[in-house]
DNA sequence: ACAATAGTGTCTGTGAGACAGTATCGA
DNA sequence: TCGATACTGTCTCACAGACACTATTGT
């Protein structure tokens, strides 16, 4: 071995070379949600170059005195005012130009919410946010900025496999839900039919039920389920 | 919205900030083996401080020309010499504090391998390098750098879960092995012991059998399969 | 023959897949 | 009454858990 990893020195040495001096963090943040049965995803179109007028993601740079998932946390407060949501890390990109002006480390975090609990445009100063379809970012439809297409499909492909074993779903529902609501959802991030039997049989177990019922279409009532303990 | 996110303005004025100015990035390397029974990690002997004679994983900085798996490749190559091996990003650590001295953006990569492609006593210079049971460290039993104990438990975490729906067994081993090995491999990862009969119903599908059997022992032979393709 | 490990046959339980049937609403 | 959707009962099948049994080696 020709170096001693971790030591001082190399620490030291390394941070006074040129290359090292240039190289920036940012977290990028993928907030999903379901919207008319449809997976979006929140993004902002840009108005400079480069990129001009594609859509990114919210990013923001990660300062020196908070951690990673800070940074993550301050960008939804700023980006679309949303506290308190489901956050986990899904992946570090890194590719050397996946950004032309500047080296950038992008940590992004995945945050899941209901739909009713975006409020973007209270915010909104200059440029357009919106939700738009993961399908059509992914099929190539619209302009995308950097390397957020690819990692828009990642969050997707990770969203499609944590749904089956976990209770991941549930974090698009902030109160009640209906058993064909959830479905819906669940059959949407899975990318594909389910049983209803099935589905109840599953998921039965982990949701209590209400006295209340759906009545707002001209049919049978579903009956309301709740998943978290207060709201 | 107060601000206008990847913007080529805020990229440049929060480059020019002293506050960004100090980040570095770096890939540390959990390279895990099976030895003796034993979940192994490869660690060094820190000669320096801080955390003077305590063990650290391997790692090196990302350089500006390189993407963040290149720079894992590298280390894998410089540290134990080892090329075409499996690896994966696990995971990106970024607390403030994590290494005293400056912050450090750690990429972490899990590599994989049999213990008998591991040649790092060759090139050790000065510092020690050895494999140590991922036991004894979780169980703090061994001194360990910065947030590396933290970063050991996650890789456990995920290899545990993974072994059990993926095919990554296999990657301990290189060419042939039997049944019985296999599924002791199997069993260290998994942390369970499970039926002999149904993990050959489970693995069985997917090896080919050789002609050659395992007389090593005073007992019954064992036989040799495959799983790669190759050797 | 015996100890020890390799390998097999088979019963059971669980949970998903599939589909037919019943229940309850508005119009 | 009827269309539409909510909900239920139940058969099947794949697969893991469990355990008793047979097979083959060296000594």
């Amino acid at each position: 071995m020709n170096r001693e990893p971790g030591s001082e020195k190399e620490y030291l040495d390394s941070y006074n070379q040129e290359q090292f001096k240039k190289m920036s963090v940012a977290t990028d943040l993928l907030i999903l949600t379901i919207e008319e049965d449809r997976l979006v995803v929140l993004m902002t179109k840009r108005s400079e170059y480069p990129f001009k007028n594609c859509w990114a993601l919210p990013g923001v740079f990660v300062r020196m005195e908070e951690t990673l998932e800070e940074a993550a946390v301050r960008g939804l407060k700023e980006e679309v005012n949303l506290e308190n949501i489901y956050l986990e890390q899904l992946y570090t990109f890194g590719d050397v130009d996946r950004d032309p002006r500047l080296r950038v480390i992008s940590v992004t975090y995945m945050a899941l919410t209901p739909l009713e609990k975006l409020d973007f445009k209270a915010g909104s100063r200059v440029s357009e946010v919106k939700l738009l379809p993961v399908e059509d970012i992914i099929g190539g439809e619209i302009e995308t900025a950097f390397d957020h297409r690819e990692i828009i499909r990642y969050a997707k492909w990770r969203l499609k496999n944590k749904v089956e074993y976990t209770d991941i779903v549930f974090h698009f529902f902030s109160d009640m839900f209906t058993l064909p609501k959830l479905q819906k959802v669940y059959e949407i991030l899975a990318e594909k039919k389910v049983y209803k039997t099935n589905f109840r049989k599953k998921f039965l177990p982990l949701i209590t039920d209400t006295e209340l019922e759906d009545r707002s279409g001209g049919r049978r009532p579903s009956r309301y389920y709740r998943y978290w303990p207060e709201t």
